[in-house]
DNA sequence: GCCGTTTTCGGCCCGACTGTTTTCAGTCG
C-alpha cells in the first residue's frame, strides 16, 4: 500500500462525507490527511514502524488507526461502509469544474443522476432546471465542464508553464500603470508539473492590466472577469488566473498566491493564534487595522518567522523548521561547478561534438563536464574498443584546450537485467566518471529493479545511479522500486544518486532528494544533455533539489574538480569482478 | 477528525466571482 493509495482512500472518504452532508471540519480533516500522506517524503509505513504516525500534524487517533488498518489489511472498514452509501460514478461528478458537493447532492437526490452521462442528459433535456438556482447559464457551463473533463490532458510540465508565464508577465509589464507582474502559484514553488498559471499584478488601477490580459491573442475563453480577479483559458488548454492588487499589498499577495494551500492555512492559523488576520491584502489586527503587507517578509515576521523560500512552502514541516531555525540554505544554480552527465555524438542519441559541449560549458562557466555516452547494449552504443578510443579523444581534447571546462571521459553504462554492467569492470574503472542507468526490462518487479541498481552500486566502479526512478512525466510512472534500500546501499558504498534535469524526467524527484539527504547520500544534478543547449537545463534540476530541501553540501557537483576527484577516491573500493546478481525474489 | 501561548471543549483561513437572485449560496483557489 503506497502513500498515494492511502491518500486516495482518505480523499474519497472526504468526498463522500462532503456529499452526504457530513461535518465540514471532518471533511477537511480527511482532505488534509490525504494531502499530508501524499506529500510525505518517505513511506507512511516507515512512520508507523517508528511510532511517529501520531506526531504528524493532522493525524490523530481516528485517522492514525485507519492508516494502520490500511497498512495491515489493505482495506478500511469505514471507507467501505461510506462507499456503500454512494452509487459508483457520483464521486466522479466532483471532478467537473464548477460542480461541487452541493450540486452533486442535488442532482443525485432530486434527479437520480449518478454519473457524468446522466448529468449530461439532465442538462440537455432541461430536467436540471427543476433544481433551485439552476439557470440556463449553469447548464451550459456544466456541459462545457463535461467536455473539458473528457478531453483533459492533465498537468503541464513546469518548463512549458514557465515559458507561458514569462511571456505573459513580459506583456503585462508593458501595460501603462502596472508596477509589478510576477508569476506565482506552483510555478513560483517550482513544482514539476503545473495545473494552472497564477499571475500577480500590482497597478494604479486594475482596468488596463485586466483588459490587456483577457485580450491576449492566445486566450480561447474568458472564464471570469472581475475588478481584482480574472481567469482565462488559453488555446493550449492552460488556465491562467490574474490577480490585480494595490501596491501596498504586494508582499501579502505574493505570499498568499504562491501557496501552497496547506502552507497558507498553516500560516494563517498561526496568525489567528496571535490575534492577527492574514489575507492577500495584508496583516491585520483584531480591530481590522492594517499593520503591514508591502513585503513578503512582513507576513512571516508577523507570525514570528523568518522568510521561507517558495520551494519549501508545501506544508511539509517548513513552518516548524523556520520556528526552530532549521531552514536549509538551499543550493543555488551559481554554486554548481559542473555537469556530470551529458552525451556527445559518439553514441546513439547524442548530437553534439566535444567542441560544442566544451563551448557550452565554457559559456555557462562550468569547471567540468562529464561526457557519458551510452554503452554497447543501447543501439549504436559504445563497445569497449570504441569507448577506449572515445576516452582517448576526450583526453586529447583536454590537452589541446588547456583553458575552460575539463571534459571528463565517462560513460552512462547500462545496468543489465541480471544486475551486471554492460562493459567490463576494468574498463569502467579506467574512466573519469561512471553513471549507471537502467534502460531495459523496465517492467521488472520493484524488488528486482531495486536489486539491479543495488548490484550496480556495489560494483565498486559506479559513481552515480542515473535517473533512478525511470519516470517520464506524463507518460511513464516511476518504477515501484525500494528507494530507502537503494539509499542505504548508496550510503555504504559512497555512491551518489542523480537528479536528472531533463524537464520531463526530474528524477530523483523532490521527495527522493529529501530522503537522500536524510540517508546521507549526495545527489548529482545533471542535465543528461543530448544537445549543447541542454546544458542550460540544469536549473530545472536545481529547482527539484531546492524543493527537496538540499543545500550545496548535499550536491556533489558543487565540489570543484579536485574535491570531486577526492570524493571518488574516498568512496570507491577496488572493482569487484563478480558483481552480485540480483537477489531472488 | 484534530488540536491547545485564550481552550481537553469549542473552535477550525479568507476572500473573489458567478449565477441567481433582490441578499446570497456555491465554488474555487
Amino acid at each position: 500500500m503506497e502513500n498515494s493509495d492511502v491518500a486516495q482512500v482518505f480523499s474519497e472518504i472526504a468526498d463522500i462525507l462532503d456529499l452526504t452532508g457530513g461535518n465540514q471540519y471532518k471533511v477537511r480533516a480527511y482532505r488534509q490527511a490525504a494531502q499530508l500522506v501524499d506529500t510525505l517524503p518517505g513511506p507512511v509505513s516507515e512512520y508507523w514502524r517508528r511510532g511517529q504516525l501520531l506526531s504528524l500534524p493532522g493525524i490523530g487517533e481516528g485517522i492514525g488507526t485507519k492508516i494502520v488498518e490500511l497498512l495491515e489489511t489493505g482495506r478500511c472498514a469505514e471507507h467501505e461502509r461510506l462507499a456503500r452509501q454512494v452509487p459508483p460514478g457520483v464521486l466522479e461528478l466532483l471532478r467537473l469544474e464548477g460542480v461541487g458537493p452541493k450540486t452533486v447532492a442535488a442532482v443525485w437526490h432530486k434527479l437520480g443522476v449518478t454519473d457524468i452521462e446522466g448529468l449530461e442528459q439532465a442538462c440537455r433535456d432541461g430536467r436540471l432546471r427543476q433544481i433551485p438556482r439552476m439557470g440556463p447559464t449553469r447548464c451550459k457551463s456544466i456541459l462545457k465542464a463535461i467536455e473539458r473533463f473528457r478531453s483533459r490532458t492533465g498537468r503541464m510540465l513546469l518548463h512549458r508553464a514557465v515559458g507561458y508565464a514569462e511571456a505573459i508577465v513580459a506583456r503585462l509589464r508593458k501595460v501603462p500603470g502596472v508596477y509589478e507582474a510576477i508569476p506565482v502559484g506552483s510555478v513560483r514553488r517550482r513544482r514539476a508539473t503545473v495545473g494552472d498559471l497564477d499571475i500577480l499584478v500590482t497597478a494604479r488601477s486594475s482596468t488596463a492590466p485586466r483588459r490587456a490580459f483577457v485580450e491576449m491573442p492566445e486566450v480561447a475563453v474568458v472564464l471570469a472577469e472581475g475588478p481584482t480577479k480574472s481567469s482565462v483559458r488559453l488555446t493550449s488548454g492552460l488556465q491562467v488566473d490574474l490577480r490585480v492588487l494595490p501596491r501596498e499589498s504586494l508582499g501579502a499577495a505574493l505570499h498568499y498566491f504562491t501557496g501552497s494551500k496547506a502552507h497558507n492555512i498553516a500560516l494563517r492559523t498561526r496568525a489567528v493564534h496571535r490575534g492577527l488576520k492574514v489575507s492577500e491584502y495584508g496583516v491585520f489586527d483584531r480591530e481590522g487595522h492594517r499593520l503591514s503587507g508591502a513585503r513578503e517578509e512582513d507576513v512571516f515576521r508577523a507570525v514570528g518567522l523568518p522568510w521561507i523560500p517558495p520551494e519549501l512552502r508545501e506544508g511539509t514541516g517548513e513552518l516548524e523548521a523556520a520556528e526552530e531555525g532549521r531552514l536549509p540554505k538551499l543550493v543555488e544554480e551559481a554554486e554548481l561547478r559542473g555537469d556530470l552527465h551529458v552525451h556527445s555524438d559518439a553514441s546513439s542519441d547524442g548530437h553534439c561534438t566535444l567542441e560544442e559541449l566544451w563551448l557550452a560549458g565554457l559559456r555557462l562557466g562550468r569547471e567540468y563536464v562529464a561526457v557519458c555516452d551510452h554503452s554497447r547494449s543501447r543501439p549504436l552504443g559504445l563497445t569497449t574498443e570504441r569507448l577506449l578510443e572515445h576516452a582517448a579523444r576526450i583526453r586529447a581534447f583536454n590537452r589541446a584546450h588547456p583553458e575552460g571546462p575539463r571534459l571528463l571521459a565517462g560513460i552512462e553504462v547500462d545496468i543489465l537485467p541480471d544486475g551486471s554492467l554492460d562493459l567490463p569492470l576494468e574498463v569502467l574503472a579506467s574512466l573519469d566518471w561512471v553513471v549507471a542507468s537502467i534502460h531495459s526490462r523496465l517492467r521488472d518487479s520493484g524488488a528486482r529493479l531495486t536489486a539491479r541498481m543495488e548490484s550496480a552500486v556495489r560494483s565498486g566502479v559506479v559513481d552515480v545511479i542515473g535517473h533512478p526512478s525511470g519516470r517520464i512525466l506524463g507518460s511513464r510512472d516511476p518504477y515501484p522500486f525500494d528507494l530507502p534500500r537503494l539509499l542505504e546501499a548508496a550510503r555504504e558504498e559512497g555512491v551518489a544518486l542523480e537528479v536528472n534535469a531533463q524537464p520531463d524526467r526530474l528524477d530523483l524527484d523532490d521527495k527522493g532528494c529529501r530522503l537522500a539527504k536524510q540517508a546521507g547520500v549526495r545527489v548529482a544534478i545533471s542535465t543528461d544533455a543530448h544537445l549543447a543547449d541542454h546544458l542550460a537545463n540544469i536549473r530545472y534540476g536545481v529547482w527539484v533539489a531546492r524543493r527537496g530541501w538540499l543545500e550545496a553540501s548535499d550536491v556533489l557537483n558543487t565540489l570543484d574538480l579536485a574535491h570531486l576527484r577526492a570524493w571518488r577516491r574516498r568512496g570507491h573500493r577496488a572493482p569487484r569482478h563478480e558483481p552480485r546478481s540480483p537477489a531472488a525474489h
